[in-house]
DNA sequence: CATGAATGAGAGTTCATTCAT
DNA sequence: GATGAATGAACTCTCATTCAT
């Protein structure tokens, strides 16, 4: 157990990853992963049971890689108003680009099984809000930003987001729509110069 | 003549809706309807062909129902505040009653069709800001309300709606949290006495 | 019983032979004639219960038509040569009428019940090979004909009747061939002048 | 790629030939298939996906089997009576041995497919109709046949065997009936010593 | 007589899962 | 480890047949 071919292990994950984000989690079955994977039926069961099994895997790696994506972005960073740039685009980045997506999956994944823990919907919100939270604290401080509830600003930026995520899901969100939001909310707490 | 007997039709309806609020649409098959409805699975076909068919009746009754709910609420009230109120209060039984709402259901449908005529969950957003924006204006106008900008404001209530939604669904919504964004929404519009 | 409305019981069986002759015996339901006629589930069941009852009533009546209309065209010809193109036509028409042919409907059905009483196949080979038979008998008494043996000359002609029947059924007759194989027979036994 | 088991494969064609031998084409489920080779539902799925593939592939196979089987009594045979005997030996074994005849079946195929590529029923008449001319031309050089239209003479008798098979599959070609007409068909071009 | 809603048996098809090789 | 043939459960859909009205 746990040897086996690691580098087929994550061969099969990355292939997978790009299967739900074509098309969410239900719709997925094992087969589509074999045909998508190009190995033998036998081959996948011997590493992931289901697609359950597997889907968890996907994104246990994908809370990792955006963890360490955001903390290479921020190194030698110091405005409060720049990393929050930095935190938006990177969220912008991930609701916008449809294909490449596990939102959706992560919906209809987190439907089914709400109190799952390692619950990676509410964790991204927590931790969002809780970051969004300090930079207008910080940038409060440092006369960029005015703001009187740095905590409830962040938490409306946040459900703002997801709005906008699950919107661009099911194709409902127009164009430049992302871009007129942010320029909204930011222009609330940024001070004029 | 789609006749056959109209009320069993809004029968199988009514649970179908049942189904589809539990279980949201991927995972529903004819089967399940059948078994919901105690009818023979010949029945059921009599009446409708697929759950997608279904799906899309239960919609459009939805859409009916809320146009109807909301102008009967509306009578009689003059104040924009509580005109919104209305609002607020109705958006939230929808968001909150998990066990009986479509929402879900609605994400995975669209997200399956997203150039889908009669986009419900496009036009529920577009409708929605159209009245807040309006109700914003008003109350700007009665010195109830102070906005700079009704449009903007309006938009960023529905994309936290939405948020709130999905985060609902998928169980990441904690309790109050409705309450507390709401609060802070209009505490950012209300002229303080 | 037998009483009911005759006339429908008429309709019925006229719709009946022309889905028949459109598809087939085996291909065609209880629900085909239903739609095909206008009626009632149940309305047909009260006359015919299964498309096997229909198709051997509808046999039935053929025959009947058959042998009255030969009678009728036989009526004041005395010529032997003359009576058999009366028939040869008639069996064209029959033949090269795919559209309004009973012959795969009855190939089908007796091919699943070859024991059958009043084997209309069997039948219409051995009247018309009789028939021949004593045409060229005629014939050749008149010195129209010349023929060594009029009732094996008459079986291959009914032989070569059934092949093109069956040929142009799976449409593998060619256009033409018919009339180019009577031709052919024909030249065989008339006497030139 | 289309590998699985090359000997299950003709396995279940041998079995699906002598069912649609028994039952023709129409009647035959792909349930009945599975019976009769006693394997499981999805296992005849990895195979053939349809009734129709399976005639389609049951008949391509008897094509073969037929071309070959001729060639392979023809060899060393000098005499063009003797050709014609083998040919007609070989047509009265499938026309007469209803159980094993695919006639029925054909019919019924390509009564609905009648624009069908590689119609085998129609190459079956043409092809046998230019051996027997040539048969019957050869014979009229070395003096055994006389005869002046052999491709009329040859078309006569496949319409014959044409009509001879369907009347065999219908229950209504009598015994001896194909040996009398063959000797009828034989006596009116051979040359007696 | 006539209707047509309702039933349930049965065919088609797909896939998760196992297992001999 | 890896393969992929094989199985059988589950789902979709259609129709012959019945029966209350």
């Amino acid at each position: 157990m746990g040897a086996k071919s690691e580098s087929k292990k994550a061969y099969i994950l990355e292939v997978a990853r790009s299967v739900f984000a074509e098309r969410g989690f239900k719709a997925v079955t094992m087969k589509d992963i074999v045909e998508a994977c190009g190995i033998s039926r036998g081959g996948l069961y011997l590493y992931y049971g289901s697609t359950r099994e597997l889907f968890l895997e996907v994104i246990r790696k994908e809370v990792e890689r955006n963890d360490s994506s955001m903390e290479k972005d921020l190194k030698d960073i110091v405005k409060a108003s720049d990393i929050m740039m930095v935190y938006i685009k990177s969220r912008k980045k991930e609701i916008l680009d449809k294909e490449n997506s596990l939102a959706m999956a992560m919906y209809e994944f987190y439907a089914e099984n709400p109190g799952s823990k390692k619950h990676i919907l509410r964790n991204r919100f927590e931790t969002g809000a809780k970051l969004l939270e300090k930079l207008i604290e910080m940038g409060v401080k440092e006369g960029e930003f005015r703001c009187e509830s740095p905590e409830l600003e962040a938490r409306n930026m946040m459900y703002a987001l997801e709005g906008m995520e699950i919107m661009n899901c099911t194709g409902s969100l127009p164009k430049n729509a992302f871009d007129r939001e942010m320029v909204y909310l930011l222009s609330r707490i940024i001070v004029e110069v």
